[in-house]
DNA sequence: CCTCGGATCCTT
DNA sequence: AGGATCCGAGGT
């Protein structure tokens, strides 16, 4: 903890995200993260931050979201209040990382697809990285490197949580944004809910194959 | 209960 | 194109 307090203290520019900047509908707040910081502080105490460079957002109205069909133990967290995780497993070997957007009782989320790691990991699987600035290209690969499972469920971003975000230290243009169709999905395929960084090599592989729009 | 399939990823 | 591997949702 007093690791994370010095850190902020060492980086005033880097300005944490608050739950309230969270509550508005995802589709505003997935292409706002696209360029701000994920930190991570790992069980050794060491802090990890990466660029946050894919999102895709899940509206409560959205046959794919989650909260689709309501309230259930599996998606509280979507219907909790915003700037809070919500994490759940999926296929039963990868977790996915969201961020939760509108008041308490509305259920909706942002999902972090890719990001680029400013600092490498240091024990990792040789394995599992052939390719380091690949190491967070995707949202199941992403938490594994960061080690996010449903521990983390349903807690707020914030240094206490050892999980939190952080506004974009330089600003970006839109055009540095592209905005394209979901990835995975069986429902509601056509809703252009996908936004990337433009030429980032740390997208997820669908996105860049799929990569479309904006120009 | 039982079955189906999923906001994934890696290997054939 | 298929397997790993768990569990929630929805129907019987």
């Amino acid at each position: 903890m007093t690791n994370v307090t010095r850190q902020q203290e060492q980086s005033p520019s880097s300005k944490i995200i608050t739950a309230e900047w969270c509550d508005r509908p995802s589709v505003q707040v997935a292409p706002d993260l696209i360029g701000c910081t994920l930190a991570r502080q790992m069980a050794d105490g060491s802090i990890i931050d990466a660029v946050i460079v894919e999102t895709e957002a899940y509206a409560p109205a959205d046959p794919a979201c989650h909260a689709y069909r309501g309230p259930s133990k599996r998606n509280a967290a979507m219907f909790g209040p915003p700037g809070h995780s919500y994490v759940y497993l999926i296929y039963g070997l990868y977790h996915c990382l969201n961020v939760v957007t509108e008041p308490v009782g509305i259920g909706s989320a942002v999902l972090i697809r890719a990001l680029a790691l400013n600092t490498v990991p240091p024990a990792l699987d040789p394995k599992y990285t052939p390719k380091p600035h690949r190491i967070a290209a995707g949202p199941g690969k992403l938490c594994r490197t960061l080690n996010i499972d449903r521990q983390l469920d349903g807690l707020p971003y914030h240094p206490d949580s050892g999980l939190w975000l952080a506004h974009r230290q330089t600003p970006l243009a839109a055009t540095d944004i592209v905005q394209t169709t979901r990835i995975g999905i069986s429902q509601a395929v056509e809703k252009p809910w996908r936004w990337y960084l433009k030429g980032s090599p740390a997208v997820s592989k669908k996105a860049t194959k799929t990569a479309v729009s904006n120009a």
